[in-house]
RNA sequence: GCCGACGUAGCUCAGCGGCAGAGCAAGGGACUCAUAAGCCCUUGGCCGGUGGUUCGAUUCCACCCGUCGGCACCA
């Protein structure tokens, strides 16, 4: 990308989504969390002209896949796959523009994840240890705490979980569980001693003080306390296999029946999946301009982890413990974790009919346009705390916000330029301070955005945007060309030429946030290419340019429509192998 | 039970030591280029509760209540 300014020397930002779990379609939820955000940010990195990778994939190994595989009577693989088709279409159809977004089941993954295994073998911060788990004896398979059932022995609720009471809340072990169950087949599980290794995160217990200390300086305070907590608590090792035939093999003799899990895998995807980029297009090196670090230790550029919060001690301890033990690789930068979308108000629950349960992202897709989808998610983003979804307030947004103010300033300009100027920008002539004024705003927008979406306060720029286009509302209510065009056409004409301008710049900034409908307007203004190409400054539109006939960027929701469209949404039933 | 974040106008959310803010909703007005959209004005809050620190607290501290999350075998 050459979009840099002469003044600004490009950085190498890495821009790692979490990686989605292949167990089935993920929700609105998941997109206001992990999904969209990270695509406004690495958007308008390449805008400024920066060297942005944006990487993720399909979690494709764990638990409740192979779970929900045997119910369907399917391989691991096949229902991952299954899943992993689905997903990545979804974001194509968010317009989430990923440089690489793959799987953990590659070649170069499961390659790369072994040579993190042996390192830290090597390095002696793994080791062996024997622990006692359940065991399904129908089922011929270990059961994670989870999926254990019996009666809590705190309250006697009769369907604790072996990890947590749902009733009472407590903690538990599902040893001490009375009458215990197993949730796959019923059976009563066995104890059975069985050998794992650990990752022995005490041994970075000073170091990830030391880390997190300096680093967490502009991480968001829920991110920051939740690590600190874990910190204070004390690190306690955390075993990296599992008794499963589903999963990457551990690179040792001897353990054909364990796999590596999930989660120490799925977090080095960050790595592969930018050592795959550059292997596909025939660079096996290019990985190390994001993650070597040079000599003294730096890092060769920023680092982000777009998480949901759930998954914060994975970003902020587990991995950076990990990238610590290998070497030479740069820690996360900033782990920007957004809190939970609620649905109505309620705990968000894939298990309820739609008017109580956010909806899967396949079917959002289906009834709204993207940009409709991620203008309110973003307008609305759980960045400090949950934020709650309905349909009401989805309509509203969409209505009084996106098409009222956004679409309709530049519709109602568009269409005036057609009946009253045949569609060609008129020449300017003398500015006002009106006028100047306006520009001016415009000018400064580029700015005020630019440096909310660098500290990724996205909700807050995709404002500073919307308050351009209500400045432009404004600006042409007091400018009235409709009026001066009969008293003074020269007036009349260096309005809407200025108008214009801004319109021009709106297509620019709005084109991280709402990446269709921003390339829609780059067409209605009569350029060539694709906006996204732009860098991120004032791209004029030259007088004497005829504009083709405009049409509405955006599409209002009518109550009618509406129902109808919900009347669509069924109540949806996915069986994600999770215990419930 | 323990840890963390959050609790601000009817709704959705900002602000976080010095006369309480935005958008939407509600009421009123002038206009007509526009998907009856936009613009102007107005109404509206003991800033969850109690105590403390301070000249001064929505803002800092403690406790309580409520919501959400985590508590290491969900990812």
């Amino acid at each position: 990308m050459t979009n840099a300014r002469p003044d600004h020397t490009p950085e190498y930002i890495l821009v790692g989504v979490a990686w989605p779990y292949a167990s089935g379609p993920r929700h609105l939820g998941h997109a206001a969390g992990a999904y969209v955000p990270p695509d406004i940010f690495a958007r308008y990195q390449r805008m400024i002209g920066n060297h942005v990778l944006m990487v993720s994939g399909s979690d494709m190994h764990g638990t409740p896949i192979t779970v929900a595989a045997d119910k369907r009577g399917i391989t691991p693989r096949q229902l991952a796959e299954e899943n992993h088709a689905g997903i990545a279409a979804s974001f194509e159809r968010l317009g989430l523009a990923y440089d690489n977004y793959t799987t953990t089941l590659t070649p170069t993954h499961y390659r790369v994840t072994q040579d993190f295994f042996t390192t830290l073998l090597d390095k002696g911060y793994l080791f062996e240890a024997t622990e006692t788990a359940m065991y399904d004896p129908q089922a011929k398979r270990f059961l994670p705490d989870r999926y254990v059932e019996g009666t809590c022995p705190h309250c006697g609720y009769e369907d604790a979980r072996g990890d947590q009471c749902d009733n009472c809340g407590r903690t538990l072990d599902p040893i001490e569980l009375i009458d215990p169950r197993s949730k796959i087949t019923g059976a009563t599980p066995e104890t059975r001693e069985t050998n794992h290794f650990y990752l022995d995160l005490p041994k970075f217990q000073t170091a990830l003080e030391a880390w997190v200390g300096e680093a967490s300086v502009n991480w968001r305070p829920a991110v920051t306390g939740f690590t600190q907590g874990w910190l204070k608590e004390g690190l306690r090792a955390r075993a990296i296999t599992r008794d499963l035939d589903w999963g990457v093999p551990i690179p040792l003799p001897g353990y054909d029946d364990k796999r590596i899990y999930v989660w120490f895998d799925a977090v080095i995807g960050y790595f592969s999946a930018t050592v795959e980029w550059g292997e596909l297009r025939g660079e096996p090196d290019a990985w190390k301009k994001w993650w070597a670090l040079d000599e003294h230790g730096r890092a060769p550029g920023r680092m982000y982890n777009f998480i949901g919060k759930d998954n914060v001690p994975f970003h902020t301890v587990i991995w950076p413990a990990m990238l610590m033990g290998y070497g030479g690789l740069a820690l996360p930068y900033d782990v920007p974790a957004n809190e939970f979308l609620t649905i109505d108000g309620m705990k968000l629950s894939s298990s309820r009919m739609y008017t109580a349960r956010l909806p899967f992202l396949p079917e959002a897709l289906e009834l709204f346009d993207a940009d409709a989808i991620r203008f309110f998610l973003t307008i609305n983003a759980p960045e400090n705390r949950d934020t709650d979804f309905s349909w009401d307030d989805f309509q509203r947004r969409n209505n009084d916000e996106l098409v009222a103010t956004y679409g309709n300033a530049v519709h109602r300009l568009l269409s005036f330029l057609q009946s009253k100027y045949d569609g060609v920008v008129p020449t300017p002539g003398d500015l006002t301070d009106a006028d100047r004024a306006m520009l001016a705003t415009m000018e400064s927008t580029f700015s005020e955005v630019g440096n909310d979406i660098d500290k990724v306060k996205l909700r807050d720029g995709l404002r500073g945007v919307m308050a351009l286009a209500t400045a432009l509302n404004r600006y042409l209510d007091d400018a009235a060309p409709w009026k001066t065009i009969k008293t003074d056409p020269e007036r009349a004409a260096t309005s809407l030429w200025t108008a214009l301008q801004v319109v021009a710049a709106l297509r620019v900034l709005s084109a991280p946030f709402l990446p269709f409908s921003a390339e829609r307007l780059h067409t209605l203004l009569g350029d060539e290419g694709s906006v996204h190409a732009l860098p991120w400054q004032p791209l004029g539109l030259p007088a004497g340019r005829s504009l083709p006939k405009p049409e509405p960027l955006f599409r209002k929701l009518e109550d009618d429509d509406l129902a109808a469209l919900l009347d669509r949404l069924k109540p949806t039933v996915v069986d994600t192998g999770e215990p419930t």
